[in-house]
DNA sequence: TTATAAAAGCGACCAATGGTCGCTTTTAGG
DNA sequence: CCTAAAAGCGACCATTGGTCGCTTTTATAA
């Protein structure tokens, strides 16, 4: 509704978000990209254009949503970080949360993951960089991890990837090998434990070629 | 050239492939989802619809490629894994030859791997496929792996995907932290030796803990 | 050599899409 | 109650993936 002046940032925000909420249901269905800006605003019971003074672009519709979502993603693994726990289970504490926050809308998260592969190149560097700060996050109680002794003096970045990356599998698996909850303790037991078998011959010649790379 | 009787299939994979070739200046520069179906036909030197003779939508454009390249990509790993060598050797030889084969043609495969998460359901179905077809493959590497003792009793499925998965971070991580081939050794290192210091108490009250979840 | 059937090739055309523009409606504040 | 400026709107635009009917070319049978 017109007011004669500027709505603040939080109206909009508001508004944003009433619009996203009530087209949600349509792009779920449809998917994201399969919708039109036309169906979205009709959805929201309000005109394109008038779609259009919320939201720059298509693209931005989705990012709108994403960033809510990994914000509260963040805040979360923020928290759990500043409290006086050993690496492995704040990093057990993060990405047990993370899994239920996801599951809890998985069908909602899987769209997102989805289809925000399809925005364009401007928005997808937005997504890099929360990427990136949420990457640093997890990097830095791995290297806490280091400091405290319990990890070996590894790539805390890669680290972070690989299991950032592995949780993917464990939520959003087409294939997937038991309950989201015994593959999270599966990664935990591959990732820092290792698949090797200690002790074994075959581990002493891996690391003696690592060793020699390097 | 019309010939009064139907290409063969492999006269069909030539036509195919020149076509695709002829435009691919073009898709690189632009980007695939970027590149007008117009503008292939141009860069080919063909009609609009004598492209779509060749090729039923858009989408098969790139499938094409995907195809090509990743069989290419399953034949070496296939000859690998059928020479006698232990598990871990095996494996490590497999992630070289691929990461050797990616980064000859890098901006190619990053392009690819880029633009194939645009594509239509029907597409990414085939593409599934096809992971599934190379996973399981991996997969059984690291089940001889396990038979031969030299690896835990692990979950192979979701250690063939971990270490899938990684190999992404390797090659196109947007912030590198050492030469793709530091770091594929990091990787193996973190995968298959793990992160936590062994003899550490940490590792003994992870495993407890995994263990009992069990 | 020539007639012909069928394949190869083509561009005008179509519906749908993201995005813009000029205009109308509504409202806060003097 | 007047008015300036914001909110809201749908007709319109260029571009896109994809289709259709027609023309051109050629291998083969007569």
């Amino acid at each position: 509704m017109p007011k004669g002046i500027p709505l603040t940032e939080e109206e909009i925000r508001r508004r944003r978000r009433e619009v996203f909420r009530a087209a949600l249901p349509v792009m779920t269905q449809k998917g994201f990209s399969a919708t039109s800006m036309r169906e979205i605003a009709d959805a929201a019971g309000i005109g394109k254009s008038t779609l259009y003074d919320y939201f720059r672009t298509k693209d931005e519709v989705l990012l709108f949503a994403i960033e809510e979502a990994m914000d509260s993603m963040y805040s979360g693994a923020l928290e759990i970080r500043n409290r006086p726990l050993p690496a492995i289970e704040k990093l057990y504490a993060i990405m047990k949360q993370e899994l239920d926050t996801i599951l809890q809308n998985k069908e909602f998260f899987m769209q997102i993951m989805v289809e925000a592969q399809k925005l364009g190149m401007h928005s997808q560097q937005r997504i890099i960089q929360m990427r990136y700060t949420y990457q640093d996050l997890i990097r830095s109680v791995i290297e806490q991890g280091v400091t405290e002794g319990s990890f070996r003096k590894v790539n805390s970045l890669l680290v972070a990837r690989i299991l950032i990356g592995a949780m993917s599998h464990v939520v959003y698996a087409t294939r997937p090998t038991g309950s989201p909850e015994e593959m999270l303790n599966e990664v935990f037991d591959l990732i820092f434990v290792g698949v090797m078998v200690p002790g074994e011959a075959g581990l002493a010649a891996l690391q003696a070629r690592l060793e020699d790379a390097a």
